[in-house]
DNA sequence: GAAATTCACTTGCATTTTGCAATCTAAGGA
DNA sequence: TCCTTAGATTGCAAAATGCAAGTGAATTTC
């Protein structure tokens, strides 16, 4: 294996270690793209508007899923292809994306419409809930579409009921 | 500059702007240090246990002061001396740390007592305000001491109130 | 008040990780 | 059969990282 790197000689810390295997550019991106955007192939993964390059993208797939965060399993209905699906440590990142999702919605300059983010806001319990129903069933159907400058971007959480 | 990379060309999705200014292996673990652990000079971070390279202790510290997350201000007692302190958009990072400490402490194996963050976990609102709390009146009290291997480490903030 | 120490960096250099384009293999389709 | 598609791997240049050493200003020690 030409990438995929060693282990750092860091602390027991909780959020080192798990910035020792999420810190980074491109693994969380992955993360929301499985559990946000429904995206399951290695080519959904690559269009993801992000422009991530394959060999890495191969790399982050193979340390997500040596991190347990990340199971693939061969598609049934094209043998090229491999579906990449959260488990259930990968879906429990749901509060960490939605935080790190609100945080730079408020700080930064991004396209996501305001009102879209209050409501997650004060419905955290909700969008996480759907989210982990989305990954259960199986469904596709993206939570948060794309964000582009120019969409409306509806959300597609229901309402009602705060956080956990 | 020798280092502080330029800009990505990335989509304008919260967690793709934020991952370009946080994913990195060092960043959030000293916006950790500063929430809390206390830490304020550029000698604490270096021997927070992690062990960061000086050189890319200053490039993280002038990232995360350019992107607003921390700032400088000359130590009285010390013109040799630095503190940093974080902002406000630094201190709202909070609820994020969290989610990954306990992300981390459930899935990894780390040095964090359980019954801890147990606590923790049942009382996020009330760990949040205490990490405000201690910023605003500047207290350096760790919130949270350093996970050693062997350490008792009781936490240090009160119980009830549930999330926001 | 001279020397030693501390703090916050910076520099040079080797190693590692990225980014990018091109290529490869196996499976499917025409 | 030949062409396309999915999921990679390879080579190479560029950037980021890790490490040891050095710098200069402020403080402490003698």
């Amino acid at each position: 294996m030409r990438n995929s790197s060693k282990v750092k000689p860091r602390s027991g810390c909780p959020v080192s270690v798990t910035l020792d295997l999420l810190g980074d550019r491109w693994s969380l991106l992955l993360v929301r793209d499985m559990m946000v955007r429904g995206y399951r192939t290695f080519r959904e993964f690559q269009r993801s508007g992000e422009g991530i390059a394959t060999n890495i993208l191969a790399d982050r797939l193979q340390r997500l899923e040596a991190g347990g965060i990340v199971m693939r399993e061969a598609a049934k209905l094209d043998g090229r292809s491999t579906h990449y699906r959260l488990t259930p440590k990968g879906i429990a990142l749901a509060p960490v994306l939605l935080e790190i999702l609100i945080w730079g919605a408020h700080y930064e300059e991004t396209d996501a419409p305001c009102g879209a983010i209050d409501a997650m806001e004060q419905n955290r319990g909700a969008v996480i809930a759907e989210a982990r129903r989305r990954w259960e069933e199986r469904d596709p159907t993206p939570l948060i579409p794309p964000f582009h400058s120019a969409s409306k971007s509806k959300s597609n959480f229901p309402k009602g009921e705060s956080r956990r």
